[in-house]
This record gives structure tokens, sequence and C-alpha cells, in this order.
DNA sequence: AGTTTTTTACTTGTCAGACTACCGGACAAG
DNA sequence: CTTGTCCGGTAGTCTGACAAGTAAAAAACT
């Protein structure tokens, strides 16, 4: 005997706009398409459309603002304002920063060698470009928002957003002395090194070669901040 | 200058349709009025109060099945029946936020085991004991917050400040349904024990044991929820 | 030209009515 | 007793319209 399972066609177009959201690249905050425009592309009515949307409100998944229009919402950018702000606020010291970004970055490269698209690995590599211009400019400032880009598009391409969301916070948010790592004799060349390993095995979808490779590049640049902060 | 507060038509419904219930006496599995009768009675529209009806069936206050009518929720159903439309619509989002802790929790557990002084052991003692006297009372929501409350501890005793506000913001404003885990039948008087292997290992200061402690206890959380979600 | 006001287009919010799908009881036929 | 049909009541969906909020373009006024 099976279950009869009853679906309510709001609940089935629920389904639908998530898969939309996700399939083409919504991003938190993005406007959505009007409820006029979804209902037509759907082939629904406006009220059953609306009650759908009044599902994914509630859930919230996105928000609704009259007269402005539908938005794709972000449980995790408000999960994680406190913390953000708490990094901003407090010069917390870089062994504690570091002990957290190699308990998770390592994991973050394999998650992305596993489920990276064509797009993010094409990111990626134009990131690594730019980054290796700027170091023959001698550019500190631009290597440095560099540097960030390539942690945050790793961690996008994991394709878990809370762990982007908790990326960008601490890539944003870098303790004074980790930022100025780079300003460290020969971290530059390191960093396009193990930068380039990360990301080839990346692409080479090895998840335990890039795990292992973003595990050497934070120990490597550790190890450069503690010699050039104690000596 | 006061706040100017935009109310929905649908939302001041659901705060009438809620005192309704209460005021007049309608008991759990009761038969509520129809949409017909309740949009006469209340004055407004059956599209609005239909939305309204909706975001009370999403937050679990009601049932409503074609043909038959609306009708008041049993708590028992009630919280199953939210968690699960709550699970259905926010399966990414908790399925990352589990892959985040997965990574991050088990090397809490470590740290607080070589790192944890007494006044933490004794405060995650003092925690575990107020959990099992709030599951033999059946307190749900004390339980939770006891549940939070240990997380917060071990990640303090892991004396790593970006650590603990990190693992603060993470289950502080936990999405719901993973805080409803609680909710499912065994989980309680598992989540007893797995802490108490925890709290065992990191007592002993021993690293790997609270790590793999964690992950254990983590890992059957996350099959619990899932066995909901798809059992 | 620069600023303010008005208009305009587009958006969500609400309403009304009609039709469909579904449920359960009543009742007659077998 | 079982089965089939009908019927009243219910939620589910659709359509079209208007109200209300928003933002930007257009117009009017310095």
């Amino acid at each position: 005997m099976t279950e009869i399972k009853k679906i309510r066609l709001s609940e089935s177009i629920t389904d639908v706009i998530k898969e939309m959201i996700a399939r083409e690249g919504f991003k938190p905050g993005d406007k959505f398409y009007s409820e006029l425009v979804l209902a037509k592309k759907l082939g629904v009515s406006r009220s059953s459309l609306r009650e759908a949307l009044k599902i994914l409100e509630v859930t919230g998944q996105v928000t609704i603002r009259q007269g402005k229009g539908i938005f794709v919402a972000d449980l995790n950018d408000q999960r994680f304002k406190s913390f953000a702000a708490w990094l901003k606020n407090n010069e917390q010291s870089i062994k504690d920063n570091f002990e957290v970004r190699l308990i998770i970055e390592p994991k973050i490269a394999a998650l992305a060698a596993r489920h990276a698209g064509t797009d993010d690995v094409q990111k990626m590599r134009e990131c690594s470009r730019s980054f290796a211009k700027y170091a023959a400019q001698q550019e500190i400032d631009s290597l440095i928002r560099c540097d960030r880009e390539f942690h945050r598009l790793l961690a996008f391409a994991s394709h878990n957003k809370t762990l982007y969301v908790l990326m960008k916070s601490m890539t944003t948010n870098l303790p004074y002395g980790w930022i100025s790592s780079l300003h460290i004799a020969g971290r530059i060349s390191k960093t396009i090194t193990e930068h380039e390993q990360i990301y080839c095995a990346v692409t080479a979808g090895d998840g335990p070669g890039a795990e292992q490779a973003m595990n050497n590049h934070l120990t490597k640049a550790w190890e450069d901040v503690q010699i050039h902060l104690y000596g």
C-alpha cells in the first residue's frame, strides 16, 4: 500500500521557484522576477503564485516589498552579522584567526574540488592572473584585494552558502597582522605558487590534494608571519 | 519620531485568528470556521484570508484539508508538521549549516579537551545536568536553550575567541528546523548520551576522543533529521 | 542650468466572483 | 450488506480589476 501524496499547486510552485533561483544564479539580495512575469512564466494564476511566495516568505527564502518587488533573501548574512561586527571591532589575536582558518579553509578547498563548476574555475584563474600581474607591478593594495578574492572565490566554489558568508566575513575583516603578511619578503612569490597548487588541485577535482595544498599555504603563511612578528 | 510599522492585512488577520482560537476556546483537532464564514466574519476577501491561513499553516498552527475544512493543529502533530514543512523548504540551508558545524565543532571539541580549565568543565557539567532535568520535564524550549549553551560553553573552553564568537553566531540564530531536531522522537535521550561522551573526553583531556565524540553527535543528529525528511 | 514638482510606469496588496477538485453523508439499486 | 449515484459543503485555482506603494522619468519652475 503506497501512501497517496497530495500536492497542492502552490507547494509545487515553491519547488520550481527555488530551482529557478538556484539554476539561474540569483544571489541573495537580487531582485527576482515580478509576480506578473512569474505567473506568466510558470503558467499559473497570480493567486496560486502569491500563496507559493507566501510560503517562501514565511520560511525565509525571499522577502517581498510592496511597490518594489520580490528579493532573494539570505538567512546566512543575518546569522553572521554579529560575527562580522565582532571581527571588525576586535583586533583578535592573529593566532586565533589562523587557527580557525586552518580548520576551515582546507575543507573548503576539498569541497571546492568536488563541486566547482566551470564558472568558478574560470573566475579563479582570472583572479590568479591578476594576482601575478599586480605582483609584477608591486601594487600591494591590489594584491591584498586579489588574495582575499581568491579565498572568497574558493569558498563560493564550495557551493555552501554558509561557508561562503563565513569566509567573506573573515576575509573582509582580516586582522592587520594577517593582511601585512604580503609585505613580508618572498611571501608574494610563495603565495603565487601556493595558490597555483590549490587551483590545480581544485581544477583536477582532487579533494585531498586541494585540502593539503590549502593546509600548506596557510601554514607557510603563518610561519612567515611569525618570523616577521617575533624575529 | 515613532517608528512606522507597515502591517500587511494578511498578517493582521493571522493575529486575529490566533486570538479567535484562544478566546473562543477551540481545542487542537477542532474544526474551525470555513473560509467563507471567516471571510465574512472578518470582513476581508477570501484571497487575503487564504494568505493569512497559509502563514498559519506553514507555522504549524492550523491544518487545512481540501473538502473538509480548517482544523486547529494538534500540538503533537503541530511540531512535526511545521518542522517537516520548514525542513522541506530550507533543506539546502540546513545541509550547509550542518556541513560547517561538522567541520568546525569536532576541532573545537579537540581544542577544548586540551585547553579547558576547571571553570569550563564545571559549567559544562551544570549545563548537562540542567539538560537532563529539562528532558525529564519535557520542557522543550529550555532544552533547546541548554543544547545551545552546551555547544557554546565548549567553544568557550577552546579558549579561542574567534571560534567562540563564531559558534555563538551559528547557534543563536540557528535555522528553526535545525533547532527543532530535538523534537524528533528519541533525539533527546541520544543527545544526553552523546553530550556526556563529549564531556567525558574533554574532562579527560582526550583531544582525539572529544573530536570523535562530537563528530558522532552531529552525524547522528543529522541522520535523524534526514530520516524525518525522507523517511 | 539647476531644482522642485508632477507624471508615469511598474510593483505588490486587496478585492470579487466563478469554476474545479475533493470529501462525506444520504439514499436507492443490486 | 455492498455498491453506485447524487448532492451539499469545503478548499483549490483562475481571471480580471482596482488600490497603494515606489522609483525614475518628465515637466514645470526658478
